[in-house]
DNA sequence: TGCCAGGCCGGGT
DNA sequence: ACCCGGCATGGC
């Protein structure tokens, strides 16, 4: 397939997914702090689990970089049960307030400083993080920090896959490059894009049930 | 009732 | 550079 095929369908795929479903306006959290916690707990794991373990952290009080790195290990996978593999996210999120509160201070201006730091530098800093790959580094960039970056995950391959833009091989960054070199560079667009291709996947498709009908894009997913 | 959900790590080849 | 087992809850 050439180049300009592919742009074109990359195109046609946003433009349909945004006449039939509109906005979604993700990301589904409050803060910038809300969206770097919930891109960790949604790892593998279904976001309405999520909600449940934001709602302990929020009932705790503990919806703050300084009152989450306040809790224990053990306090915080406590809260966060509900949302699956609970020791590991625990630990995961804790690097992450480590990391923050060792390498900019316990200020409070210390997020703020983080996500200011320029693109391809942030990314690499967060993937330096353990618990941190790079679905949720660029949820991050993205969500977070409103950088034009792609956000790929599981929906995405799949329905790459099922159109044939892809091989079952596709690697994370191939996948990434072929939106991000093919569409502009815009955050607010890459934003509802990815938000509707999870919604139709979450919505409208299952990964043993290839064809769906109802699906906004046809043969998608 | 088994399968799946908005991944990532660590150890092995 | 891949490949794989492990991690865990809740909904259908």
């Amino acid at each position: 397939m050439v180049q300009d095929d592919v742009r074109g369908v990359l195109k046609d795929f946003y433009e349909s997914l945004y006449a039939s479903l509109g906005p979604q306006g993700w990301w589904p959290g409050r803060t910038r702090f809300e969206v770097i916690v919930g891109a960790i707990l949604t790892q593998n794991t279904s976001w309405a689990n999520v909600e449940k373990a934001v709602a302990n952290l929020r009932r705790a009080r503990a919806l703050s970089p300084r009152r989450m790195h306040a809790l224990s290990i053990h306090e915080l996978a406590g809260l966060i049960r509900p949302a699956g593999y609970f020791n590991i996210k625990a630990k995961r999120l804790k690097a992450f307030l480590n990391h923050l509160f060792d390498s900019y201070g316990d200020g409070p201006e210390n997020l703020k400083r983080l996500l200011s730091r320029r693109t391809d530098a942030l990314r690499r800093e967060l993937l330096s993080i353990n618990g941190i790959g790079p679905e949720t580094a660029d949820s991050i960039l993205l969500y977070a920090a409103g950088r034009p970056v792609f956000v790929v995950d599981a929906y995405t391959k799949r329905m790459l896959l099922r159109h044939g833009l892809v091989g079952e091989g596709a690697a994370y960054q191939d996948i990434q490059r072929l939106f991000m070199e093919n569409l502009p560079h815009d955050a607010g667009m890459f934003n509802e894009y990815h938000a509707l291709i999870v919604r139709v996947g979450k919505d409208y498709c299952r990964a043993k049930k290839p064809l769906c009908d109802r699906c906004p894009l046809g043969r998608f997913l």
